[in-house]
DNA sequence: ATGAAAGCGCTAACAT
DNA sequence: ATGTTAGCGCTTTCAT
């Protein structure tokens, strides 16, 4: 009776047409809800569908209609709670507005972005969150905008792009988390961005040229934050109190080591993510030192554990899930075809403030 | 000069083979590097398609080839350690091979298990790896199967199921892990599952019948697992140290509240994943219990933090990350034709005894 | 209210 | 080696 549903399982619209006995133009009108057709066609069309076991060719209607209802993701490693929790945020906005997610891993590296977006578009999907990679060229994200795809940006703000970005002040965040550090007395305060050594450069030189072109990244945000509070408590900024090689735990732990080994090593560190606190944390255990007493430890991100971690750790929060699900709106409402120009939300951060933090211990 | 270009940033076929002064059909081998072409007019229509920005339309292709080179992928909850390391090794896999990765969250609900499956089916995904809600009937996957399209399952077997399987012996695991603790002379061992009531009903009723039909699910083979080593040792197991009231950490802190609260607490616990782990140790700092001294906790998967925490986690732990690869590799192989009958990967656990185990304390 | 027919952008025979 | 010509399964005018 029905073909092609033996061949592949899969019934398709003439089929269910002529179950039903129209055309498939009324078959069609009657699944998808639009035009008219009188109620006992309607039933005997769903009818047919249902007997068939018809589902619709998500393909076939995305070819016409030009929109996949489905928005792609690409961000940099989904194990890190910041990006995870954000993604779920995104997901279950996606979803709650009938969008699927297809996801992307970038680990930080521009490569893999570049092929992660063009791999994207080539799907067309409707729209992209994307946690642009710290550095490099722009080139594919503009592209993509101007084939008329929008792209919210997450966490991260590129200077020139026409784009929504959704994340958080990390200047003021990085600013009032070593406030806290410096009115407990520490002067010798040190930073683990995660960054690349690179982007390390630009920030230590004598006069801080190129800060502000920096402040399109989280890292240079926050180092700039950084700054702020030092130079306003009259402290002087040493280059090796700043730590930026590389975003996984092994390199954050070997590089609190390195810190640690210094002639003056600092007496409180400012980790700028939580896989950064991890390794703090994890050297801390290796060399038996204590937390706070030796060095207090101020982490970003409420990660699930930080509570739990012995010194259980202070940290600035940022409202991750929530700048997933308003990333994703601004997405879903340009996909709408919103038009305004580009916005920039700031969702407030909050200082939980835990144990691991407390006044120097100068020796 | 082009049209559709201008009105959705998009070149087609036909604009490139024009550009370039010949047939669609040369055109698209060209493109697609199949049939024979001659290497000038190759060369002419990569130029034309580089100069108009030619992105192939996936979506037409995959009409016509019928595959779509995306896999979806149904967890409970990419928050979980588990399932985020897998979710890694799955996405990676499948990047490595050309495939993307529609992702879809359930949160152990079944309805919305059904519906990501039907979803992901309607995308004409070429197959999917599922980590199958605990319970419940089983049909919308197998319709999927039915319809051609693979499924691998993650993490949990379902029995009467024509998919492939990857995951550990949970049995095995947990008894291994049990008797260790019994080993270390704890009689009172209770088990944090994560699971729902309806499971634990049916395994805590005298006889343990169904307790065979219950080792589809991760929960029932742990159970049986922990089971068999009390049964061995010649404990009765108590219906009072099984719980299973969620999977959230909020579950799990409610839980081992009411666990320590008996008038006979157990004097170690095993935890079911890693959200239990961190749900029993808040618990812990809640009642300012001591461990392993008061209670030793003895914990599945070890998640990033399970070496920081404190004490720290002495925990059996599954190679997640590989167990995600597996899972995609057999998926990919299927998709690529293979017939075999059903496979079911086994791999290996290994205990990472750390401080958080140790002798009980009578009192 | 319904049908006929023209595509969407691409691939795949089948010719040449 | 290249072109011609059907479609894939659906939506969407335009008729009727």
């Amino acid at each position: 009776m029905r073909r092609l549903d033996e061949v592949r399982g899969m019934a398709t619209l003439p089929d269910v047409a002529q179950h039903a006995g129209v055309s498939t133009a009324t078959a069609a009108r009657a699944l998808g809800g639009y035009g008219s057709v009188r109620e006992s066609t309607r039933q005997r069309v769903l009818d047919a569908a249902e007997v068939l076991g018809y589902r619709p060719n998500v393909l076939a209607r995305s070819m016409i209609t030009g929109s996949t209802q489905t928005i792609g993701v690409v961000i940099s490693d989904i194990e890190n709670p910041f990006f995870r929790r954000s993604l779920r945020g995104i997901t279950d906005t996606a979803r709650s507005r009938g969008f699927e997610v297809l996801l992307a891993n970038t680990d930080e590296e521009l490569e893999k972005e570049r092929s992660a977006v063009s791999l994207l578009a080539a799907r067309r999907v409707d729209g992209m969150v994307v946690c642009p990679a710290d550095a490099g060229d722009r080139k594919h994200l503009r592209e993509v905008i101007a084939s008329g795809t929008p792209i919210v940006l997450l966490d991260r703000r590129v200077s020139g792009l026409a784009a929504d970005t959704v994340g958080i002040d990390n200047r003021k965040a990085a600013r009032l988390a070593t406030e806290r550090l410096l009115s407990l007395g520490h002067e010798r305060i040190a930073i683990v961005t995660g960054g690349t050594p690179e982007i390390r450069e630009r920030l230590v030189r004598p006069d801080m040229r190129g800060v502000e072109r920096l402040s399109a990244t989280t890292v240079g945000s926050r180092a700039a934050g950084y700054r702020d509070a030092l130079t306003a408590a009259g402290i002087t900024m040493r280059p090796e109190y700043f730590s930026a090689n590389g975003f996984r735990r092994e390199d954050a732990v070997s590089e609190v080591h390195l810190l640690m080994d210094l002639p003056q090593p600092p007496t409180a560190i400012l980790a700028f993510d939580s896989i950064q606190s991890l390794g703090a944390l994890q050297c801390f255990r290796e060399r038996s030192i204590r937390c706070p007493e030796h060095v207090s430890l101020l982490g970003f991100d409420d990660a699930e554990w930080a509570d739990l971690v012995s010194p259980p750790l202070t940290v600035v929060t940022q409202p991750m899930y929530e700048i997933g699900v308003a990333a994703c709106e601004r997405l879903l409402d340009r996909i709408g075809g919103e038009q305004r120009s580009p916005v920039h939300d700031r969702l407030p951060t909050v200082f939980v403030e835990r144990s691991s933090i407390g006044p120097p211990t100068h020796g």
